[in-house]
DNA sequence: CGTGGGACCTGCTGGC
DNA sequence: TGCCAGCAGGTCCCAC
């Protein structure tokens, strides 16, 4: 479910609220997660300082005084939310991380596909995180590096830059949106792309990002922020379920075709 | 090694 | 109105 707009958003909405703030208690309701979440976690977090909220890919690190870290995912329906300790318990409300505040971050997955994992050194060094490729936000993320990565590769270019190996955080909604602005249709090979349309593509990927996370992610049907409110980059969307509605660049009308279990949209009037 | 497809799980929607 | 197939924002793992 959500990319990373959406858990960057998630991110400065709890950041400013749990920093600082003592883990008082992590209750356990339902450990069944993409993996078990381990007997042996609360011990670990409980009683400790949160001293950091960070985000690496789509991986949200609740880091923890004396060298421990949190590493949350929401997988495709998460989402994590400030509440009352008390507030009542709604269903798959899976864990709650309380803080000595009485507040409460509490984390809703209907389909589970998230998880809950605990490193005691550096979460980059964490199996989950240790061969992820750079930031898209970064400067590691340009023309030269991704360009570079594609040659020889015979994946579509929607698959190449979804693989988590060579840029984070593009998801399925994004790696449309990208692509219609850098004007290359999805199903192109990755290595018979130019280095200009790289460079085109590298600043579409960035844009698109930014534009997302500026205006809180893109809520579809139930992702919203820390606070409760949706996201509204949906508005923005330009292919991404629009199929069958007008290009808003050339006119020509959006297609989608399925492969596999993923949509991908695009205008073949301007994508090539 | 690169690549594509299946698997995990629940809920919602649209067509019949 | 009711039922069921198909689809959903991720990504690991396994055959080829």
């Amino acid at each position: 479910m959500p990319e990373l707009p959406e858990v960057e958003t998630t991110r400065r909405g709890i950041e400013p609220y749990v920093r600082g703030r003592r883990i008082g208690k992590i209750v356990i309701r339902d450990a069944r997660l993409r993996w078990p979440v381990a007997e042996s976690l609360p011990r670990q977090a409980e009683n400790r300082r949160i001293i950091a909220v960070q985000r690496r890919a789509k991986y949200l690190l609740l880091r923890l005084e004396d060298n421990g870290t949190l590493i949350l995912h929401l997988g495709m329906s998460g989402s994590l939310r400030l509440v009352a300790a008390v507030e009542p318990v709604l269903a798959h409300a899976h864990l709650d991380i309380v803080l000595s505040d009485g507040q409460a971050l509490r984390y809703t997955d209907p389909r589970r596909f998230g998880s809950l994992h605990w490193s005691a050194g550096d979460p980059a060094q964490h199996h989950l995180l240790a061969r992820l490729g750079p930031e898209p936000l970064s400067s590691a993320f340009d023309t030269a590096y991704l360009h570079g990565r594609s040659r020889g590769r015979r994946a579509s270019i929607k698959a190449f830059l979804m693989d988590s190996r060579m840029v984070v955080g593009v998801g399925n909604i994004y790696a449309n949106e990208a692509l219609h602005r850098a004007a290359i249709r999805p199903m192109s090979p990755a290595g018979r792309i130019s280095r200009k349309r790289y460079a085109r593509l590298v600043q579409a990927v960035k844009a698109v990002l930014a534009e997302a996370i500026d205006v809180g992610g893109t809520t579809l049907r139930d992702f919203t922020g820390s606070d409760g409110r949706p996201g509204y980059f949906r508005q923005r969307l330009e292919v991404y379920g629009r199929d069958g509605a007008l290009c808003h660049r050339c006119a020509g009308c959006i297609r989608v075709e399925r492969r596999g279990q993923r949509a991908t949209y695009y205008c073949p009037g301007c994508q090539f």
